[in-house]
DNA sequence: CACGGATCCTGATGGC
DNA sequence: TGCCATCAGGATCCGT
């Protein structure tokens, strides 16, 4: 479910009210992807500093220590009231209950994960976020170096802009539409893109990640915001989810391919090799 | 080392 | 209505 714009504006919903919250207790569901890494009862006492975002995780910075989120395919959070949020369900397997409110993750799939570190330093922060590549929506992203890193890449540029170690946040639906945004095949080979057509995927990324913002996100199944809110962006994609409907620029029924087991919707009239 | 495939889990959907 | 197969916004692990 959740790409770089559902997370970041996950994180807008309830950064500021959550800040300087004091961690009452927590309520643990099911296991997710990942244990939590210290006992829940650690966290009891440390109050939260501020949220932020490396690519698809949310960082819970406390007065010691960091919180790391992950949504998975299927999760999503809540911060309210005690008063104003139902009692637990099946797949509520997360509550930070504080003193401004509850934080909760709700993630069917369990794919998700919630994991307390000591520092970003440390080796299981370092796992989890040292390998991911640049933030699209930051000054760092420059076309001259992600082109100098494509040209390293042999896989499918659809493929490639999933992994998370060239850049971050793009996943299957924000991958479809910036590559028909910029004309670009998804299965060209990333090397074999010269510096012209990295510069407009480069600007489509940009382009389609901040709309997505403004936005809300795309709310396909169930996906909202941590208050409730849900987004709109599925409503204006270009391709994704559109196989066989016409192009919206040129009316060519849009194709539907697997790449990695993924689904990548393309227009073969609007998008060259 | 870089790549492709299998894999974790549950729910929704469509065909028969 | 039931059963079964297929498909989902992600990312790690493992074999080649």
């Amino acid at each position: 479910m959740p790409e770089l714009p559902e997370v970041e504006v996950t994180r807008r919903s309830f950064a500021n009210a959550i800040e300087g919250a004091q961690v009452l207790a927590v309520r643990l569901g099911k296991a997710l992807r990942w244990p939590l890494g210290c006992a829940a009862s650690n966290l009891v006492g440390r109050s939260v500093q501020g949220v932020g975002r490396r690519g698809k995780y949310l960082l819970l910075e406390f007065d010691q220590g960091w919180l790391l989120l992950h949504l998975g395919m299927s999760g999503s959070l809540r911060f309210a009231a005690a008063s104003e949020l139902a009692p637990s369900g099946a797949h509520d397997h997360f509550d930070l209950i504080t003193t401004l409110g509850t934080l909760r993750l709700h993630d069917p799939r369990r794919f998700g994960a919630v994991v307390f570190v000591e520092s970003l330093a440390d080796t299981a922060a370092r796992k989890l976020l040292g390998r991911l590549g640049v933030e699209p929506l930051s000054d760092s992203f420059s076309a001259e170096l992600f082109f100098i890193e494509l040209k390293q890449r042999q896989a499918a540029i659809k493929q490639v802009l999933l992994m998370g170690e060239v850049v971050v946040g793009v996943g299957n639906i924000y991958a479809s539409e910036a590559l028909f945004m910029a004309a670009i095949r998804p299965t060209v080979r990333a090397q074999r893109l010269s510096r012209a057509r990295v510069a407009r995927l480069h600007a489509a990324i940009v382009e389609v990640l901040t709309r997505a913002v403004e936005v809300g996100g795309s709310t396909l199944k169930n996906f909202s915001s941590a208050n409730g809110e849900s987004g709109c962006f599925q409503l204006e994609t270009m391709v994704y989810g559109r196989a066989g409907l016409p192009c919206r620029i040129c009316a060519t029924p849009v194709k539907l391919l697997k790449q990695g087991q993924r689904s990548t919707f393309y227009c073969p009239t609007c998008q060259k090799l």
